[in-house]
DNA sequence: ACTTGGACTGTTATCGATAACATAACCGCC
DNA sequence: GGCGGTTATGTTATCGATAACAGTCCAAGT
């Protein structure tokens, strides 16, 4: 493999004027730079990073890791962070956990020993031995999805609770009753928790029973975990008026359940998601939702790390306000 | 930061013997190994593997890059790899072309300054620099999606345009005649230009006229330009008898436009899709479609990838046997 | 003429681990 | 008792770039 040296020695040049040569801020005389690419262009030089990572203790890397690679909500914001490092020359690492803590652990830890300049990662449930990881790491860490009571370090997200609530107020609001939650039902789905305690609060804020809870299944909640829970639910509870799910992919296969009995959405059953995925806006009826701006999320996390790697301030927490969007399987 | 030599101070070792006491091939008393991890873990030590990197010229990971990371088929493959890797210690470093050459190209330069073992990418279509940049790069690359005329090394994958042959053959088979195909018309959906070339090939193949061939934009193809596109198929072509969609997420734009004009699916035209989906199974009805087995790909990519770095034989090609799935959309 | 300072280039040491080699202790076996 | 072999450990050099420092040269200011 090429490396500087047979550059420096084909250019006539030393290994240091190469190199500087190779960063825009290095001072190298424009035609001496110019003969330098062009010889590493003709070698068929290729960077190498790992020496450049070591002496310089930098590795341009910031660590991200998701629940699942494949949900438009955390892509959202796995866009987000990558345009908003591109600027300060980071890439993202992107791993994903499979919503499961122990292999976020093995992740995180996978992950600090590669030295990322930051790392974020998604909620604020981590395992013991996680959470002593990242507080050690002697980088910024951003949780971001959630609003957590005891933070690592800094914050960007939302309450699902809260945001829950905003559909829950809704549904009150235009008349429905007898609402059920679909969801939430297991300490691995730490989101799907949270928005299922903020559906039992605005519940009872509301003076409503809330026994209607059907479990999904654990994460990740698919469309089909959707469609066998709207079964369980109307055989359960037949007079159910609304029912609320924790994601729009299992409001859709409650949709589908509906469709299938005959259940007339929304005149005999209403149905809510969350999240604002492309499927909510395309269903046959579309699918009242929650957005909760995942690639809003994704870029504040990218602008708060800048400013600390930069050597700024930045704000504790970053709270992304959620919006409820109408659609036509609700009032 | 602590490092090994601080362990090596602390448990009276060489660091040596520290460095062997965290490979587990490293031959260390068994007491001795107790000892240094304890103090490592008392000391926080985190592993610094730019360092390992450089020595050993070993960085651990194989760069794969995607298309999207918000999409079914690819999340899929990716997790085949990630599983399929595990277990040769190998990481997958992912990143997202979002369907873009020259984003790939940018992608490809960035990852090989970081020294991966081997490198994966999706499709057979890339600019000349990242042809050359991967052909040079000296480790083993893997196209995956696609059977290229000329791979620049290994390949896993099978052909677009005979998959869709599947389906047009069954398509006329049942007896459908007006067929149109959605998409694939950007140069920039290299995928998607082959799924037509295929349907062109079969329709001809068929003896059947093939004008209806209606835009659905740059990818990623969405739901909502499937719906889009099938408007303007309905409204040119009003008596189409089925059409074939470059992927699930337009067919299932395209049942919600039928949905919303009235027309019946599939008594007045029937719908095909592609990727097997899991909106495909789960809408109402559910999609003709066509599985081509995401995970298997990335696992046979995997093991690739184990046998050539371990210093055995590899095939040069693996081709996958995509497989017609009849839903509720058709016939 | 002499200083000052900026622009450019070179020299040396170093980042933190590990490969390669050297050494020491111990074991069994003829 | 000596020898080869194994196991456990230490020593030295090295991976390929870059930080830190040291010049050199030349133009501009006094």
């Amino acid at each position: 493999m090429i490396k500087m040296k047979d550059i420096a020695a084909a250019a006539g040049v030393s290994v240091m004027t190469v190199s500087r040569a190779f960063r825009s801020d290095g001072a190298v005389s424009a035609e001496r730079r110019a003969a330098i690419l062009q010889v590493a262009e003709e070698l068929g030089y290729v960077f190498d990073s790992t020496a450049s990572n070591l002496r310089s203790q930098k590795t341009g890397f910031v660590a991200v890791t998701i629940p699942s690679i494949n949900n438009g909500n955390f892509a959202d914001t796995v866009r987000g962070l990558t345009e908003g490092l591109r600027g300060a020359g980071l890439q993202v690492l992107l791993g994903y956990t499979d919503y499961d803590m122990a292999a976020e652990e093995a992740l995180i830890d996978s992950f600090l020993r590669r030295r990322p300049e930051a790392i974020v990662v998604t909620g604020g449930a981590h395992t013991g031995r996680a959470r002593r990881m990242l507080a050690g790491a002697g980088v910024p860490v951003v949780e971001m999805w959630d609003l957590p009571a005891d933070p690592i370090d800094r914050v960007v997200g939302f309450s699902n609770a809260d945001a829950v609530g905003l559909m829950v107020r809704h549904f009150v609001r235009v008349g429905y009753r007898r609402i059920a939650f679909m969801g939430g039902d297991t300490d691995r789905d730490t989101r799907g928790l949270d928005r299922r305690r903020g559906f039992l609060t605005a519940m009872q804020a509301a003076g409503l029973e809330v026994q209607r809870l059907i479990e999904a299944g654990i994460p990740p909640v698919t469309m089909r975990d959707g469609a066998i829970a709207m079964d369980r639910l109307l055989d359960r509870w037949p007079d159910t008026d609304a029912v609320i799910c924790v994601s729009d992919l299992s409001a859709f296969g409650a949709l589908g359940a509906c469709q299938r009995r005959g259940i007339a959405v929304p005149g005999q059953v209403a149905i809510g998601g969350f999240g604002a995925f492309d499927v909510a806006s395309c269903a046959v009826p579309s699918i009242t939702t929650i957005d909760v701006f995942g690639k809003q999320i994704g870029h504040s996390a990218a602008v708060m790390i800048c400013q600390l790697l930069a050597g700024g301030q930045a704000d504790q927490m970053i709270a992304v306000t959620p919006e409820l969007i109408l659609g036509g399987s609700s009032l």
